[in-house]
DNA sequence: TTGGCTGCAAAACGTTTGCATGTCT
DNA sequence: AGACATGCAAACGTTTTGCAGCCAA
């Protein structure tokens, strides 16, 4: 963690940026926290030890992370988008329809299946996003349970 | 098309809907397109034919078309969401980072991958979405290149 | 005649930006 | 000192909503 916002701070540095409290706040609440936030989930959460961090800046933080690889972008379609750690091996989701619950996934053939349709279609891919929605576990509706029930 | 009109005007009646003009011709145009349109793009394009649509209208119908499974709704990260018929069968897309072009394709193995991925998280899917990023045929950055041009 | 549908304008929402000020180097 | 970062508030683009009038059943 520590060695983490030092070799962000670095690469900022590198790119003509210099590091401040606030933003060092804000990544460090975000890595910690660990899971999709919005922009209004993490504001809130890093102004419990901080009030005076404003809501543009987490957005122009996460920006900045996203630009330098650290973070991603993901939308569910709820209206705001959320932000996911980028540092770990990528991973797709599963969203409950129910409870919105997300979970995560990883599914190594994935990429092979990338590749072939990509190259059936003369398209050079970079990434995927593949979002499989329905009902969790507990979310699910009696008409679909297999138990009839 | 003067069926599936038909048949959706009936739907939306069973429900408790009326017909009308102008949304007859958001439907007609939406279908009559088939592309991925954004709520703008179709209303200048419905607005051609009859000036005083306005888009709340458009924005009602795609709604409504959504909520009766005749459309879907995407986003590929634009700012505006997009639009497309549900009326034929499934397809993913293939998103070009630089020309922004989306072309579709299908790949019945991922039905498949969906059913294993799902069930082994107790998860009981409905739909998903592919969305593979990357160049298209005309767009691959240099760098990229397999001939190292 | 009732109630849904309309266009319009205003509001709401997430996000970005301009600006004066603060902070890092 | 100089350049970048900040918080605030205003601006922005998209989407939703309130409303008075219209139109279909």
């Amino acid at each position: 963690m520590e060695t983490l916002l030092r070799r962000i701070d670095k690469q900022i540095a590198a790119s003509g940026g210099k590091r401040s409290k606030s933003r060092a706040q804000i990544i460090e609440a975000f890595f910690r926290s660990d899971t999709h936030l919005t922009v209004d989930e993490l504001t809130r959460y890093v102004r419990r030890s901080n009030r005076c961090i404003g809501s543009a800046t987490v957005y122009r933080t996460l920006k900045l992370l996203v630009r330098h690889g650290y973070a991603k972008e993901l939308d569910f379609g709820e209206g705001a988008k959320r932000y996911e750690s980028n540092l770990s091996a990528h991973h797709d989701h599963l969203i409950c329809r129910k409870c919105g619950e997300v979970s995560e996934f990883k599914e190594p053939q994935i990429e092979s299946l990338q590749e072939r349709v990509a190259k059936k279609h003369g398209f050079t891919p970079t990434t995927h996003r593949l979002d499989i929605y329905g009902y969790c576990h507990g979310c699910v509706p009696g008409d679909l349970r297999e138990d009839g029930a």
